[in-house]
RNA sequence: GGGCGGUUAGCUCAGUUGGUAGAGCGCCUCGUUUACACCGAGGAUGUCGGGAGUUCGAGUCUCUCACCGCCCACCA
């Protein structure tokens, strides 16, 4: 209970009715404020109330007087105080609290800290706390008290004085440190602080204009979410290594001539001399003549055992044999600057600055920031700062530290931790290049680099790209056992069918690499290059060409060559993720002939143009890959021997078709395991049937077929087109669909309609001769 | 408490202006025809977390709920 100033009273009510109206009252000379923290109130300097609370408002303006104290503070109005909580009346210390402070500031109350650094009662010698009061003798005594024990011993001393209303429990959370796991106790003060308002404005612009960017683009919101609500930036901290604080104390010369007995007189310069000239010229005007004699390490605050720095002594006297006791110095401040400050300044500090060094020139602004989401806030938004608070563009304007931040997702362990040394699930790179090769490693992260937030390293993945590699060795062994050397080669220049199909593949993926590229989208890249390498360059190209690499066969020379190009087209565009096994492989493939360096990582990357690629070679090759791959698929189905070879009867077909297949006729029969490939007007009797788009494809299995089998199957793969036509079919006959999608949708769905129900009707004839067979 | 993000095949995850759901690993069947068994051929597996809305059409846009996680407040 805090007694009213002067034994003022008031009528407090004690009852109230259903709607809360009052129906008892009680005379008070108190006011009863509730805190899980009594040791603050040595600090309190007001009591406030809700501005709209009736049982208060007419107290707002009043005085207390603060119990053992004896400091009279006022009662003030802020909604910070809410009536539901407690007695609606609360303690105000802003010295150690936060939401206290900010009602201190607002309705100005003073502050008055009352704990050291370690938490325990500073009473004594403590100018601010003894001001404008007279502690009680059982208040000095709570002098140096630990907090909680001083807490327990005002709770004593409350109810032996009888202001103590009552106790309770109450539950509720208190911030813990981090890394000492105590209660923390907010404690006021003196930091160096940055307008961070005021610079993070350009930095906010930048982004909004879009001189920096953002990949993927949505960090941005990160970005603007933290400067948009950022605080003032404390910059000083109270450790041992840093950027020491460029800023030197001493005495402030008084009115009255005389000095300070506080060290509030600031000195901030680049240098220490520089500091000094500054005191020198500060304290001559004031006291006289003044002359810098000697330096020595000084103790500046008692308080603080902390060495602090070596002092300055400035005599005020010509004579230099003076006392030092007479002379003032001044000294550094011992804090240091947030280590974010000093790496704010990474852009251009590593380059020379504040001198205008070339290299300061040449490389602000920088590329591409490559860094984690972690410490956009942290980093990037500072660096954004100073760089435009400290750089200027050649009109000078205000130059951002780089035009794109790329931000990648971070690595976390199997279970989805943040690896952290001190949790000590940190998986060891080496250890992974260990097992399966720095380039494995290189081409997993790379995949993965535009994955969300979090990546879970799964080690399978990098086995599957381990494989990829010895992959690409074999092919590369298949080329060179073929005699597929490099030479000077036009990639125009194939007359082969494959020879130009597999030019224009590689083309296509090296478009494809440089606009992933481009884009920052990394994954894209490595996941283009897989697929084309194995599924494309190894799994066709290579089937595709061992005819053509026979000894007396005519093509023989060209394939060698276009293998060997294509193979180092991949080799190049893999080069960036996969620099060693690509090196090896270049070195060992090819001698130095047609201008090829001796050294990959010399290789100026490829610029393929689009003419390269033959719209006629890619689809005659992508229907030869779907008929293989139809027919393998039946065959497998049908449980075919593997080793067997069939009579392959092509029916439904055109004259177009026929010639197609007769100048793949070879590829076919090798890579479907086929006797012969006929053509006929209708399928054979005992047959399994696939469809194309222009044309069925049936396999003679009399003896050997399943009919039942075969029928299950056909109606599944009937079914399935009939579902997908269905579906189709409704969304053609869709008015809405007609008239509101865009032509080439609607074109699109008209030419999947046909292509299904071709197939269909091909399917369906099929079965119909199963039918009339069974 | 304030803010951000995730939820897609058994697992790890892609999916860029809304237009036929994908990869790797794992699983099943078959196969050693000399580049490769760290391989080849084939196959199965999804109410895209639940609900509502916008739209001709939603994994994709909006709202909402649930669960999971991260950042800040309280180290850097």
């Amino acid at each position: 209970r805090y007694a009213l100033e002067g034994g003022e009273t008031y009528q407090a009510p004690i009852a109230w009715d259903e709607d809360g109206t009052p129906t008892a009252f009680e005379t008070r000379a108190y006011v009863t404020v509730a805190t899980t923290r009594p040791e603050t109130m040595l600090g309190d300097t007001g009591v406030a109330v809700h501005p709209d609370d009736p049982r208060y408002q007419h107290l707002v303006g009043k005085h207390v007087i603060l119990p053992l104290v004896g400091r009279r503070i006022p009662i003030v109005a802020d909604s910070y105080a809410d009536p539901e909580q407690g007695t609606g009346a609360v303690k105000i210390t802003p010295a150690h609290d936060f939401n206290d402070f900010d009602v201190g500031k607002r309705t100005g109350l003073g502050v008055i800290n009352v704990m050291t650094t370690k938490a325990a009662m500073a009473l004594e010698h403590n100018a601010d706390f003894l001001e404008g009061c007279e502690p009680s003798p059982d208040c000095m005594a709570l002098h140096g008290l630990d907090r909680y024990e001083a807490r327990m011993r005002i709770v004593a001393l409350a109810e032996e004085q009888g202001w103590l209303d009552q106790v309770e429990d109450h539950p509720h959370q208190v911030p813990h440190g981090d890394r000492s796991k105590v209660a923390i106790e907010p404690y006021l003060t003196d930091q160096w602080f940055c307008d961070a308002k005021t610079l993070a404005g350009p930095a906010l612009e930048a982004v909004r204009s879009g001189k920096t960017r953002f990949a993927p683009e949505n960090w941005e919101k990160t970005y603007f979410q933290w400067l948009d609500n950022i605080e003032p930036w404390c910059i000083s901290r109270q450790l041992w290594w840093g950027h020491q604080i460029p800023v030197w104390y001493g005495p402030s010369v008084l009115e009255n001539g005389e000095l300070s007995s506080k060290r509030d007189k600031i000195f901030c310069a680049k240098t220490e001399q520089l500091a000094v000239e500054d005191a020198k010229r500060y304290y001559h005007g004031r006291l006289g003549p003044t002359v810098q004699i000697s330096t020595m390490n000084v103790l500046v605050d008692e308080a603080d055992s902390r060495p602090k720095g070596v002092g300055v002594v400035i005599h005020t006297s010509a004579d230099a044999s003076a006392s030092v006791l007479d002379a003032i110095f001044i000294s550094r401040d011992p804090d240091v600057l947030d280590t974010w400050f000093s790496s704010a300044l990474w852009p251009f500090s590593t380059l020379g600055w504040p001198d205008q060094t070339p290299e300061l020139a040449r490389y602000y602004k920088t590329d591409v920031l490559i860094t984690g989401f972690d410490i956009i806030f942290f980093w990037v938004a500072r660096m954004m700062m100073a760089g435009m608070e400290f750089m200027k563009d050649g009109e000078g304007k205000p130059e951002v530290p780089f035009h794109t931040v790329y931000v990648h997702a971070l690595v976390r362990d199997e279970h989805g931790k943040k690896m952290s040394k001190s949790l000590g699930n940190v998986i060891d790179p080496l250890d992974l290049i260990q097992e399966y090769g720095a380039d494995a490693v290189r081409m997993t992260l790379t995949s993965m680099a535009a994955m969300g937030r979090d990546i879970k390293l799964a080690v399978s993945r990098v086995a599957g790209y381990r494989n990829f590699s010895t992959k690409l060795w074999n092919a590369a062994r298949f080329a060179e056992m073929n005699g597929c050397k490099p030479v000077a080669f036009d990639p125009a220049s194939p007359k082969e069918t494959v020879n130009r199909w597999i030019v224009g593949e590689t083309v296509r993926v090296a478009q494809t690499v440089d606009e992933a590229l481009e884009a920052y989208r990394f994954n894209d890249a490595a996941n283009a290059l897989y697929a084309h390498i194995w599924g494309v360059f190894c799994d066709w190209y290579v089937e595709f060409a061992k005819p053509l690499l026979a000894e007396d066969h005519p093509a023989r020379r060209e394939t060698q060559a276009t293998m060997a190009w294509a193979l180092d087209q991949c080799l190049i565009l893999l080069h960036p993720i996969m620099p060693f096994v690509t090196e090896e492989l270049w070195r060992q493939i090819g001698d130095s002939a047609g201008g090829r360096p001796e050294r990959l990582v010399l290789k100026a990357w490829p610029d393929l143009p689009e003419a390269l690629r033959d719209p006629q070679a890619a689809r005659e090759i992508g229907w030869l890959i779907r008929a293989i791959e139809q027919i393998r698929s039946v065959r497998a189905e049908m449980n075919v021997p593997g080793g067997a070879e069939l009579d392959l009867v092509v029916t439904g077909h055109d004259a177009d078709v026929w010639s197609r297949i007769e100048r793949n006729q070879p590829l076919m029969a090798r890579l479907a395991r086929l006797a012969s490939v006929v053509e006929a007007d209708a399928p054979p009797d005992g047959a399994v049937t696939v469809a194309l788009e222009d044309c069925a494809l049936s396999l003679p299995l009399a003896g050997v077929i399943d009919v039942a089998a075969e029928m299950g199957r056909l109606t599944k793969a009937l079914a399935k087109l009939e579902k997908e036509t269905a579906q189709l079919r409704g969304k053609l006959g869709n008015e809405k669909f007609l008239t509101k999608a865009p032509e080439a949708e609607v074109a699109k769905q008209h030419e999947r309609l046909a292509t299904a129900e071709a197939e269909r009707s091909r399917l369906l004839q099929a079965r119909d001769r199963l039918a009339d067979l069974g």
